[in-house]
DNA sequence: TTCTACTTAATGGTACTACCAAAGGAACCG
DNA sequence: CGGTTCCTTTGGTAGTACCATTAAGTAGAA
């Protein structure tokens, strides 16, 4: 890829993050692809006239970045990587752990999300995809109210009807926040499918959801997504323990 | 400390990523609490049966995900650390700016969010908080209107205001979000103070929004956020430009 | 005593070397 | 043509030595 000069020596500072910036800012600017691939360790060595280790670690900030993706063997090394929400929400989950968030103010957050893009996506959405949200959440119906209901496949369908919804919103930014809370914080939603009261009830909501969006009825959207999260807290506030973690070494 | 035994040595995988988890597990159980120092390189190095090289991959992995802090010299080491905002913002635009967003579609979000605050701060918020709001419009108000307005100070005050209203919600997720995104995206906020016309336009409108809402009048005050957004998105559409680096090499 | 200057030890940062393990490709054999 | 073996590339691990920085201790001077 005759990348020559791309990258410099450096003087100053810890030489490993410098590294790591110039690259990252290679990347930004688009000097280097997604999909193409940087030289291998060695050669970067000395490219840059340091030892091998810094470049180690150069690289290796730039994968927790998710920037990059590594492989060994012949033919690996390091490949420039499109990144993807799932870095940003592993970010976001690391911090509302380490931060004892209350379920509550979460909710609250994704309750008013969720209302921006209920209204978002009655105003934008094609009435195709509509309808297509209504067969999602017909399909969540069918599976709770199977013999023995699957609580993973249960738990995925909702949180594909959440993507989807997000998406309808047509601005992306809506449907990666959405996402990135999902995964941080899935645990307390997939509560509601834990007992069958609850269960039914979260999915019967959906679809009321779905079927007001369908119909453009925001008022009435708006209202079953409020249900929701009253259901939800309501559930959340009932089976309160789910402590494993709380007794720390004074 | 006494840790003894916190941790064990690995088999499986990457080593540096295991031991890297390890330790990530122990500090979000707060079987580590912030402040405190963990094992020096070499001393980790003897605990995990490992090479050195490993240990400092691991703990530079945490350093990336804000969960330690790295200190030089005698009484140096690795030390935990409260996380802070900083990181989530960072990985947000990092992410945002590998995505080509436009500015449009987060003015939109940050909008819907700016709304929700408002309400919820106008109904939770104290009298004497509404009031220090009120002040801090007017700090800005004077730094917009001396002969040689200051860019560096008046995009602080409006960062600032931006947060004490997020504050005002009474929920940190509110604030964190809003301070992410201010991080991440200040640039096009701040074209809003670069020409004289929108920079007194945009103090005042701060003026009046935190008059609104000292005075409990939310309508009034959702209007002024909307009319701020929308002299963003003239601004922003006026002066179009400011690329430097669309010119990729093919 | 009290303050300054020097020494010392601990610790992260860098460099280099050697070897291991995986993975793909090329040559070889059936 | 298809499978097998070997070889080369490349990341992963181990170990050593040395440098740079920093805090703490120590001796000496005021």
């Amino acid at each position: 890829m005759s990348q020559e000069n791309l990258f410099t020596p450096v003087q100053i500072g810890r030489r490993g993050e410098d590294i790591a910036l110039q690259i990252e800012a290679a990347i930004l600017e688009e000097r280097i692809l997604p999909g193409a691939r940087l030289p291998s360790e060695r050669e970067l060595q000395i490219q840059f006239q340091t030892g091998r280790g810094v470049i180690r670690e150069a690289i290796r900030a730039l994968k927790q970045k998710g920037l990059v993706d590594i492989r060994k063997g012949a033919m690996g090394g390091t490949y420039v990587k499109q990144m993807d929400v799932a870095n940003v929400s592993e970010s976001l989950a690391l911090f509302l752990k380490q931060q004892h968030i209350e379920p509550d103010h979460i909710a609250e957050f994704r309750e008013s999300i969720d209302r921006v893009i209920t209204i978002l996506a009655i105003a934008r959405a094609g009435a195709a995809a509509k309808e297509e949200l209504v067969a999602e959440t017909e399909k969540l119906m069918e599976m709770v109210n199977q013999e023995e209901p699957d609580q993973e496949s249960i738990a995925g369908q909702d949180r594909i009807l959440n993507i989807r919804l997000a998406q309808m919103s047509n601005n992306p930014v809506f449907a990666w926040v959405m996402e990135a809370l999902q995964q941080g914080f899935s645990s307390h939603d997939y509560a509601l499918y834990d007992e069958t009261a609850y269960r039914l009830k979260t999915a019967e909501n959906w679809q009321k959801t779905a079927q007001h969006i369908a119909r453009n009825d925001p008022m009435q959207a708006l209202s079953s997504i409020a249900a929701h999260y009253a259901l939800l807290r309501s559930c959340v506030a009932g089976q309160k323990p789910q402590s494993e973690e709380n007794n720390r070494l004074a």
